[in-house]
DNA sequence: TTGTATGCGTTATCAA
DNA sequence: TTGATAACGCATACAA
């Protein structure tokens, strides 16, 4: 390992100089930095992270915490949080799946962290912020000094779909909700609950999932059971919904007509389906840099405010549209 | 930041004490080591990493260069990384598109590194590895020894998709390639020319592509303009693939007639098309292990050598098949 | 069994 | 303009 001893050493002046000269001070002559540039270069010099975070208590890196890398959602949210990053001049390491990186948290190896995945658990975060770390959370509520929310307008979400649910006269209203520990589907599940009943006055039919295909499949087979017909379903998040295809297609069942289906999220997939899939959009993009821009914020200590992000239907098909 | 220092105070006991509690060692009597562990405890403390690591000079960390997280690709990938990762003890980070968390590597903040990301230059790899850096590279060959490879077998894969669409009788063989720079489209290209001349002595048609669905879309126009018909298409990618399916599409042309196409990578989507699409498979979480395994090996001093993962067809519909 | 002292690579203060 | 030196938090060889 080639350190600023050994240059110090080749140029014959003392490490100061080096430290001075790598890093752009102008206390030295043109002339000798550029000779310990040389050398520095010549070597394939490159600082030592650990020594230099040791001395400055500072490491330029964010960590970013997400559940998994599957599909297509994390990978924009994760694009948007880089480009903030980036041009701000900031390192982004991206931990998955609960393996133990989050321990960078508190041992300050990351300037900050933004958390997307509900298996982090909240005492742990607080925990941390106890401690002092900045923290973003994107998936749940935490009032606490050194945390910020950027979370999804869930309400506004939920809202716009019973309403295009809604105008689309189906007699019945079902639900097909995620796991009874998801804040998301909760949200969703009480705002349409309520949407539903201020506008039209109907009752509504809960058939809970998991936010997985496979759920989407079992609740489709409960659905059918019922012997509803003319029945709007509002599934929680796409997944879901492509699951519904799945189990009414078994059952030579076409999406659109006596079961209409609108989903949550804009996952790609939804456009390969037959019809292509109504959903909840919204930027997954902008959700990763504002989360981003709010860390960044929290760190430099300028103000910041919580934020949501708005959401949009996308008319595709499944209600029958066109 | 509470450390050592603070704990040693507290105990009325020296900092190395301290460090022996810490670390287990046998050194000191169990009374003394449950007292400053309990003290350790309730101050929160937590191992400062840049400490240990300027002491240790290793970090066990590994990091994973990806070209993205896109689609449903590099989740499996990374979870088979991870896991061999987290039964050896070590943290997993992961960056992504060409940031400079890449200098991770020459400044040793991570012990190893795993590439899948053909953006990431050979040069700067072999910069790395002439420093000492241990390296997998996933998606080129590399010649060094402080790097080796665990890649796909391309060669296999792409003359198991030719076998399957010859098995077809098809009359013209059509190749949709990716980007002229990426090996895996070389190598797959140049097996599967060969293989249609030694197996049916045909000649083949290459259209230009470039791994994504826009490129496969153009390729079928482009395939239709030639006016043949039962022609099997080799897209060299299930992206590709994609693109051809909705090109044919637009013309209301239904895959699996006169137009036959095999995949490659078994991507998600293909099973939501219609008729569901027959493709190249191989274990994306095999893949994952072995490079980690490899790497480990490597950083232990064991023997190791390259590794190649094999591929099958997975047939679905694409190919006229019932 | 415990304490003292040194060094890992870097930055930064102070003195020359 | 440059150099000597302390400090960051931790691990460990050696002394007590």
């Amino acid at each position: 390992m080639v350190g600023i001893r050994e240059i110090a050493q080749r140029a014959g002046v003392s490490i100061s100089t080096v430290s001075y000269a790598l890093n752009g001070s102008s206390k030295i002559t043109v002339e000798t930095r550029d000779r310990i540039l040389a050398i520095a270069d010549e070597l394939h010099y490159t600082p030592n992270l650990a020594g230099r975070t040791l001395k400055k208590q500072k490491t330029n890196i964010i960590g970013m915490y997400v559940n998994g890398f599957g599909g297509d959602f994390y990978s924009h949210v994760i694009d948007g949080v880089a480009q903030v990053l980036k041009t701000n001049h900031y390192e982004l390491i991206v931990g998955s799946g609960g393996n133990r990186s989050r321990g960078f948290i508190p041992q300050k190896f990351v300037d900050g962290a933004i958390i997307l995945d509900v298996n982090f658990p909240t005492e742990v975060i607080q925990e941390y912020a106890d401690a002092g770390s900045k923290i973003v959370v994107m998936d749940r509520e935490l009032a606490h000094a050194n945390v910020k929310q950027v979370s999804l307008d869930n309400v506004q979400g939920a809202r716009q779909a019973i309403d295009a649910l809604a105008a689309t006269n189906v007699k019945h209203f079902v639900l097909v909700t995620g796991p009874n520990d998801s804040p998301d589907s909760n949200v969703r599940m009480q705002t349409a609950i309520s949407q539903v009943e201020q506008t039209t006055g109907q009752s509504v039919l809960v058939v809970p999932g998991d936010f997985t295909i496979a759920g989407g499949r079992k609740a489709a087979k409960a659905i059918i059971d019922t012997g509803m017909k003319n029945v709007g379903i509002f599934a929680l998040n796409d997944e879901l919904a492509i699951g519904l295809y799945e189990g009414f297609a078994e059952q030579q069942i076409i999406v659109g007509t006596d079961y209409k289906i609108i989903g949550f999220d804009n996952d790609l997939i939804g456009t390969y389906l037959t019809p292509q899939l109504t959903t909840v959009d919204y930027s997954k993009h902008e959700w990763g840099e504002k989360a981003a821009e709010t860390l960044l914020a929290m760190i430099n200590g300028k103000k910041t405010q919580d934020y949501l992000i708005h959401t949009r239907v996308i008319s595709r098909g499944s209600l029958g549209e066109k």
